[in-house]
DNA sequence: CGCCAGGTTGATTTCGCTCAAGCAATGTGG
DNA sequence: CCACATTGCTTGAGCGAAATCAACCTGGCG
């Protein structure tokens, strides 16, 4: 992981393309001309951290444009990819209840930036604005039941499948799909980190990515996939709940 | 699971014993009495269900007394035990910002008492009282980072440490600990629950539960476990992150 | 040209799952 | 009160799948 450029702000939070998707969307102009104030601005380029587990927050981060992964690093150094952030989604919630240390870390999977808000801003405007902090609260409950599905694939679905069901979220994101109902992807993620995603080693996801070629499912080469019928690639794997 | 009963309230939220530890530790008398109003008790004796994933929800859920089990079910009609509610404790919170039906299954462990708040007021509450939304909102995050670092725990930790430390945690809630560093529970569990918390099968579990005796960590009987020394129990899996 | 990171593939071992039997505690009906 | 089912748990045998260790390939890049 490379170093992040801090920049100073450019556009503004009003001007943001992704601004409706994110927790601000129900702010008054006045409110958010107060949060674009306290704002600063990180542009990340592939690979780079945004910041890291360990490392005191500045700050509230929201991501305006490309895609974050979030990972969580355990005692042993093993890493574990939790997802991925979008324009419009708050990275490391914690600070918005409590300032301290991250406890995730966060790097761009595609060049991306990423604004940083004031703590005391963000906190007065929640006070101020109850629409806003049910938002919050409604997205933090979303992200938890989120949480807790991958919880429960994990107890109990084979990782054939749970990698199958990683395939179709990514899909939904960065995927086209084609009028003959196929679709193309380009990953954004390396082997190494679908195989921290869905919780196996990186021998095994190339393993299992060889079954899915030899069942016909998908065809890989690098970072480009096809798959050449989504049903069957819904079909393959038990409903999703 | 059994039915469940619902009984007019008896006690009011203000004489509640978990008061301090529950979400409405910031209310006023006035505001306390305004939710009192709208609160039904439901008793259930061990193994009685609170309610089911599916169920149309009655309202917000608090645990006034005992300890209450959150399942999830899958597709295929596995179950997977997320974790115990104790009182002071929110049972489905997302019913804190949308109706509708459950997502979790609720059921006693111990003889309980949960009550059932009116969503519209505690919604009404959140708006009027800002430090009650704040620490509802931490509240969450607090379970969301519990979720991901048992999604961190599951991907990395195996079975045999993972059951090491929900047997630790089980020893903060429902151990009493002796002079001599030793240690002693009683489970509020059955095997089949602690294999479903751990994510194994439960013929597993019986094995993981042999060699820990065959270490001479731990002695089970029934649902009596004595625990020669914290000390090397703790020892015996990575850092508690 | 050689190095290196990322990826694939192979051989071997380990370990959890499945199926199946056995056992103790509890409950039920005759 | 006893025969008998039931439930929760343990134990065993065998299998299959994932981890591990290791070799090897491939495409950058200095």
């Amino acid at each position: 992981m490379r170093k992040r450029n801090v920049m100073p702000s450019t556009d503004s939070c009003r001007t943001c393309a992704s601004r409706l998707r994110s927790n601000w969307r129900s702010l008054s102009e006045v409110e958010l001309q107060r949060l674009d104030r306290t704002r600063r601005v990180v542009r990340c380029d592939t690979g780079e951290a945004v910041f890291e587990q360990g490392d005191p927050s500045l700050g509230i981060y929201c991501v305006r444009s490309g895609a974050v992964a979030v990972r969580k690093l355990d005692a042993e150094g093993n890493t574990v990819t939790l997802g991925l952030s979008y324009p419009g989604d708050l990275l490391g919630q914690a600070s918005l209840v409590e300032e301290g240390e991250h406890r995730t870390s966060a790097d761009a999977v595609v060049p991306s930036t990423v604004c940083v808000l004031d703590p005391r801003a963000v906190s007065d405007t929640l006070v101020r604005n109850p629409a806003m902090a049910r938002d919050t609260l409604r997205r933090t409950v979303a992200e938890l039941e989120l949480a807790q599905d991958a919880l429960v694939r994990a107890a109990t679905l084979p990782p054939r499948d749970r990698f199958v069901r990683l395939l179709l979220d990514l899909l939904q994101r960065h995927g086209e799909t084609c009028a003959d109902g196929s679709c193309r992807l380009e990953l954004p993620l390396s082997r190494r980190d679908l195989a921290s995603m869905v919780g196996v080693r990186h021998e095994t996801l190339s393993r299992i990515i060889a079954r899915l070629e030899a069942d016909g499912l998908v065809r890989f080469s690098g970072r480009r996939v096809s798959v050449p019928s989504y049903r069957r690639l819904v079909a393959a794997v038990p409903r999703t709940a």
